[in-house]
DNA sequence: TCTATATATGAATAGGTGTTTATATATTTG
DNA sequence: CAAATATATAAACACCTATTCATATATAGA
């Protein structure tokens, strides 16, 4: 797998609206499976498939305490990512010609 | 649509091999649509379609001059991130426990 | 050990999407 | 205008993926 493809697949992971608000939901330190669950509105069974995926290429991380299992954001980079994002969309608009 | 599916989509345009490397020769500067397709050896079709997706969401704009037209990343935020998530790539493994 | 709680996993499916092929539109040149 | 080049668009299809549902595994407490 190229850097290129390995870089689409990050990316693609951040694109699903739902996986995109149990990665939020991680930012905000570790938190648990079920936590994300009711903060998302999504079922537990989702969260944690979502989350197996986030977790396979890194972008989470997890430790057992207990019956729990707390996520957290494992990458300061997505973390910029999200921020420059976020800024990204409330940016004013500026057409653009030649269609 | 709300500020967070936005992101979503934003994130899903760029969750795509193809697609993303047409976006990384946008990088270039205003650069013809044939240009792009024989560096990425994508149809010319495809590219055009890929661009079109990528313009809808102001990620690259496009200018005609003659018969041409010349697209550019037209987002300065992109940027940045193009350039964090290649660092992320670049760091080295830490394993996660918990299984 | 039995029960309850938390999380994970597997299968099935409905809807989405990248790609190709064919065709259309725009612009320049002869 | 006609031909050539560049780009755009529409339809069709094969593949993928998010979600649900059912079930399994893990941990804690009684």
């Amino acid at each position: 797998m190229d850097h290129l493809t390995e870089l689409a697949e990050v990316f693609r992971l951040l694109g699903d609206p739902s996986r995109l608000r149990v990665l939020l939901e991680c930012r905000k330190g570790p938190i648990p499976v079920g936590d994300i669950a009711r903060a998302t509105d999504l079922s537990p069974s989702l969260v944690s498939h979502h989350l197996r995926l986030l977790r396979a290429t890194r972008i989470v991380s997890s430790e057992r305490k207990g019956r729990l299992v707390l996520y957290t954001l494992s990458d300061h980079h997505i973390d910029r990512v999200l921020a420059d994002m976020l800024e990204h969309l409330s940016e004013p608009d500026a057409d653009d010609e030649a269609r």
